[in-house]
DNA sequence: TAGATTGTTAATCGATTAACAATC
DNA sequence: TAGATTGTTAATCGATTAACAATC
């Protein structure tokens, strides 16, 4: 079985749909169109249109696209309709919010265990979760099978908990370090880009004040 | 004074190149090429060098481009040298983790102040900040000429602190929520898009244990 | 039916990559 | 000098937008 090849850009649309779209199943509304959609996430409605039909769904002409039908169409297609257990590396500050972050329960992701270096976290509950020593993290990883790990570390152990990681067998990162991990290439990262929008967003802003 | 208009796409490329070049100059090199970056980050070189370019560095042939002339060059185009001031509003639990982290002293933003509306939570201290009423907030980006706000709040109420923001004068918004925010087009907003690389990340495996 | 909406194919636009001249 | 690197212009590629036929 092969899934069809999709860009990262439409991916990263595939969220928006969703986080659109929940709301208006609570409301009780039905149906909704590709054009109303496309006004209310500014997206272009052919756009619109070739997204949602990558994830199978069809729609009624006049009518539109059932609400439900879309939200378990684009579930499936993230396969967010599955849960897969993840580890959590590193209970920092970024590393405890998500930790605590009940977002998670609309994804597929499901935080199993939180792992540290530092003793004085290590055995300590942070959000729920019983810190555990990062030595036991390669030996679980592969007992457990675990397939994805949550990447909090602070940036300087990054690359090295990587390699632990990835020898143990992981076969996607979660990756919220800024830096560039270098991974055999069947191993899957994806950068959390924190700093990305704020990037945008800094020099947006400096653009609107320098022309006032 | 006008800047010249840049891509996001570009944009977003810009605190990679940092990140890369500032464990070198830690190291002491002085210099570093187009192509060696290239090799590091995975950008093409001539990408590379049509971004460095955008911020008016030149390198000198067969040699590079000097680290530290680089560095300053992208920190003054992001206008990540001068600190702005910024309101964190909601501090659940990533706007506590925002607060705490060390991070953003390498960008302008400097977050003087979080607030919240729940009456539990106003007054206590967190990650070193006394939390104040939501209800105190308009005033205080107005008499203090806060330009940036963090919106961390549930997704339920964003939407209505933005409006209420927008109306005190914000010009820009950095967006946790996962809701496209409506505002003035003249406001700027940036979407942290927590859920795009996820969702890049659940597809991509699903793929690779499709295909196993 | 007429009109609104879907869904597809073609055209455009912009970003990335290739080619190459300039230079220390 | 020869070679490595810069920086620019041209070609390609892919994503977005426009146009339009199909349909309830």
């Amino acid at each position: 079985m092969k899934n069809i090849v999709v860009s990262d850009l439409t991916l990263r649309r595939m969220p928006k749909y969703l986080h659109f779209l929940r709301p208006l199943q609570k409301l009780g509304h039905e149906f909704t169109s590709a054009s109303e959609i496309s006004r209310a996430l500014g997206i272009h409605h052919t756009q619109v249109r070739k997204d949602l039909a990558l994830t199978g769904v069809r729609g009624i002409p006049k009518v539109g696209h059932r609400v439900d039908d879309l939200i378990k169409a684009i579930e499936e297609f993230l396969n967010w309709n599955n849960s897969t257990d993840a580890f959590l590396i590193g209970t920092g500050n970024m590393g405890a919010a998500l930790l605590g972050y009940d977002g998670f329960n609309k994804t597929n992701i499901k935080i199993v265990a939180a792992f540290d270096a530092d003793p004085k976290t290590i055995g300590r509950e942070v959000n729920g979760y019983r810190v555990m020593n990062i030595d036991k993290c390669a030996n679980l990883v592969e007992r457990m099978h675990v397939h994805i790990a949550i990447l909090t570390t602070p940036t300087v152990v990054a690359q090295e908990v990587t390699d632990m990681l990835v020898g143990a067998g992981i076969l996607a990162i979660w990756n919220f370090t800024p830096i560039k991990l270098v991974v055999p290439k069947d191993v899957i990262v994806e950068d959390a880009e924190l700093y990305s929008s704020l990037a945008v967003l800094s020099r947006k802003l400096t653009d609107v004040l320098a022309s006032v």
